[in-house]
DNA sequence: TACAAATAATAGCAAAACTATCATTTTTTA
DNA sequence: TAAAAAATGATAGTTTTGCTATTATTTGTA
């Protein structure tokens, strides 16, 4: 029997807990295949229902709108990603290593190594690098942050700006250069592959390239020597 | 008499060209203003029509739809940028110095140095903070990119990319720098008023904290000293 | 003055974004 | 295992959004 994850999520951002029932599930997972296709703009409730054959009604007793449905799929991707690092990353003593780690963690195409059931994490990821940044770019933000919506970001933020002070305690902006390097791992693999011109890595189109600007970014910034990052 | 800024925009983003009558610069100046007030989201043309006093078809012989406006004004900020960029950084013949003053252009809170009558810069410029990824964070941003909507943002990136090369000619990844500038320009601000704990500038609010931040980044990036780089 | 262009006024339609009701099925638990 | 509770399905209906079409009127211009 594999190790099945399971995230807990902020019981605010549904009206009935998706994960506890079928109809539920089929609701995440339907839901990401149709937001992967289609958009977040062009998908809709009643669409989602006939994909999975329910009513749009009995979607609507889970998620109260789409927004909220968007926010609690970017909420599980952030856990994710920082469950998913603890568990690359804890046998690292070498914080430099593992600021490394991290950076491949936030940037290559996801693998399937932790899964679960209901969730596909490779098309999460693409969904969370096109539509993540919605969920906040809103006039609601405000209250939505009062609600702890964002709590996942903000602790992955946290993990790594923690991380950054690790390899160099006298940097002085440890939380904007992680927001930075999250928010770039995605940006720059969007830009990668739809607007190539905003990008050095038209060519290749290869995650290694996203990784090794990253890091380069962080190695110089950290005063960390390239060959001391390198392994 | 001022010197007027007149920006020559891409004709496929109008219907018919909102420069050119006294109803399209009201469309332009308006929607900036409920765009702000309201959000992209809540946005609607019948609102906007309300507001102006004319009638929801009128908007729709302008723009096809909220989209198109939005990649208009998006295209018309970065054109803007640009210009300011070229106006400000002219007659400074050191790239390091041009660089940091780009950095601050991107960052700082407009000033009303170069007006348009119609369009509100400040404003706009806060909504290209709060809503500018989503003019290219869409299924269509292929077709968008064809029918190049986005070159004013591809212009920028590309002078402040030749920037970048002026100041160290062997860095790598002067484009990915260049968009990762204008765009943390933008998100670290949003950050800042709005979830901030992803910075370190919750404390002061205050623009030149991300001047700050960015122009580390940059000098580090480019191997510039911080003292060469300071005036 | 007449001609074209732009605008206003109005109507209407299809889809999106919900809410409500009630019957039926499934699950829980007493 | 029967009764209560919870979840689902089926259906219907409302308001708003997004968009198109038509016709009349105004405004600018040759």
């Amino acid at each position: 029997m594999k190790t099945q994850l399971h995230v807990k999520m902020n019981e605010a951002l549904y009206l009935r807990n998706p994960e506890s029932t079928i109809l539920g599930k089929n609701i995440l997972k339907q839901s990401i295949i149709l937001i992967h296709k289609s958009g977040f703009e062009n998908f809709t409730f009643k669409k989602l229902a006939e994909l999975i054959g329910t009513t749009e009604a009995g979607v609507y007793r889970y998620f109260e709108n789409k927004h909220k449905l968007l926010v609690y799929l970017t909420a599980w991707y952030f856990a994710w990603i920082e469950f998913k690092i603890m568990f690359h990353t804890n046998n690292m003593s070498n914080p430099v290593f593992r600021l490394m780690r991290v950076i491949s963690l936030l940037s290559e195409t996801v693998g399937d190594d932790l899964q679960t059931e209901y969730i596909d994490e490779s098309l999460l990821h693409q969904i969370i690098i096109a539509e993540g940044s919605k969920a906040y770019l809103t006039k609601q933000v405000g209250d939505d942050n009062k609600q702890q919506f964002f709590k996942p970001y903000k602790d992955l933020c946290a993990v790594i700006s923690k991380l950054i002070l690790d390899c160099n305690p006298a940097y002085k902006y440890p939380k904007s250069l992680a927001s930075t390097l999250i928010e770039m791992a995605h940006f720059q693999k969007f830009f990668m592959n739809n607007l190539p011109s905003l990008t050095d890595f038209s060519a290749t189109k290869n995650d290694s390239d996203i990784v090794a600007f990253l890091t380069d970014l962080v190695c110089r910034s950290l005063s960390i020597k390239n060959s001391e990052a390198s392994f």
